[in-house]
DNA sequence: TTGTCAACTGTCAGTGGCTGTCACTAGCCT
DNA sequence: AGGCTAGTGACAGCCACTGACAGTTGACAA
């Protein structure tokens, strides 16, 4: 039971969170300041401070919530898989479930806005690689817990994240500049490219 | 023949340059301020904006050479070489002659430093991951035109830049924390990482 | 109900990165 | 020698962000 102080808590976060991430997606994340995110809620710009570590923190909320999942799934695919295919269908898994992760704060429809501006922002692209920089050194961990490998000393782990991880990015990167916003597209293009990583490294693009 | 002018405008920027690169690297890159590295030339604050666009940018502004050296050098392999083989030799090459590439402007011990202090600083960090992925866009597209291939349609280009710098990602992240900060150790776990990416991919690390 | 405490919020002042403007100086060129 | 212009300093201002302090509102016990 959640008691009213909580409550108006949870509202001012998803009102500052839902007016931050229409401004963005509208008139730009740059253009955008914090107190007019604040005036759109109705409240001073020091409460925005209070919800969110800064500006890139608001930006990037929902996101968290999907990675946060996505590592959640390859903790829980079975133990005997590969690790290749652990991350592989935890990240498929978690595209068909991210309406039920993310609804419950904003609609999917503005999260998938919010998606495609962070990669036409750069000082969004940036954070954003950051972050994906640290759910990689994450998941390394996890892998390596699973396959009963020390992460520092042996260092597939890390290399077979970082290569999902880059597989990851040209997806994004394809998805966002394409016409296709649907969600289909996107588990379609990564099951794709990540078929593709063992023809792109032998070096014989000419022949076929 | 370089005029007076031209001269002083160099001399300054390279004292600023070396100024931030000192600051940051001993004193941390936010704990400096604009107004600190233009006081150590004695220069105005303004006058540091007219060098570099800003902070992060001095930060940069010797891996911008360095990276443009290893594009040079990509384009610059013979045609009939594979591509993951024309990245792998021209990344060594880069490492090979860092000392020229660099030292007309700055010490390359003093650049190695700061290269250590992007890696552990959270905004540079990000910077260079965003960096790094325009390098890869641009490396993407010349690997394309050396094998007659549409880097719009075959993902295979970006998919095998992308594996390649997720490779370095590695490479750097374990330099930066480790004890040995020689040249050759770098080109060593280069090329040892690379090789291991085959082995990372196929999922049976248990048995080896 | 009422009083007390703690949580939440607004206001204000200040720092640092960054930009525009304008007047001034110093090197360049005829 | 004198005009032109690139380079500079000084100043004012915007915005993200932080600390300090006071006011308000919900929680809870007497």
């Amino acid at each position: 039971m959640e008691t009213l102080r909580e409550r108006k808590k949870r509202r001012t976060r998803e009102a500052l969170l839902r007016a931050a991430l229409e401004l963005f997606t509208t008139q730009g994340y740059e253009q955008t300041t914090i107190d007019e995110i604040a005036e759109a809620v109705d409240v001073s710009q020091r409460t925005f401070f209070r919800y969110f570590a800064g500006k890139e923190d608001a930006a990037f909320a929902v996101q968290a919530m999907t990675e946060e999942a996505f590592v959640a799934a390859v903790r829980a695919r079975p133990p005997h898989e590969a690790p290749m295919k652990a991350l592989r269908q935890a990240f498929l898994e978690g595209w068909d479930t991210i309406r039920e992760t993310v609804e419950s704060v904003v609609p999917v429809e503005l999260h998938l806005r919010m998606y495609r501006s962070i990669e036409s922002t750069p000082a969004l692209l940036a954070a954003h690689l950051r972050r994906s920089a640290a759910t990689e050194e994450t998941l390394a961990r996890v892998l390596a817990e699973r396959e009963g490998v020390d992460v520092d000393a042996d260092p597939r782990p890390r290399l077979a994240v970082a290569v999902f991880g880059g597989v990851i990015r040209v997806t994004e990167r394809h998805w966002c500049t394409s016409e296709d916003f649907g969600l289909e597209s996107i588990r379609m293009l990564t099951a794709t490219y990540l078929d593709q990583v063992g023809s792109a490294l032998t070096g014989n693009w000419r022949t076929s």
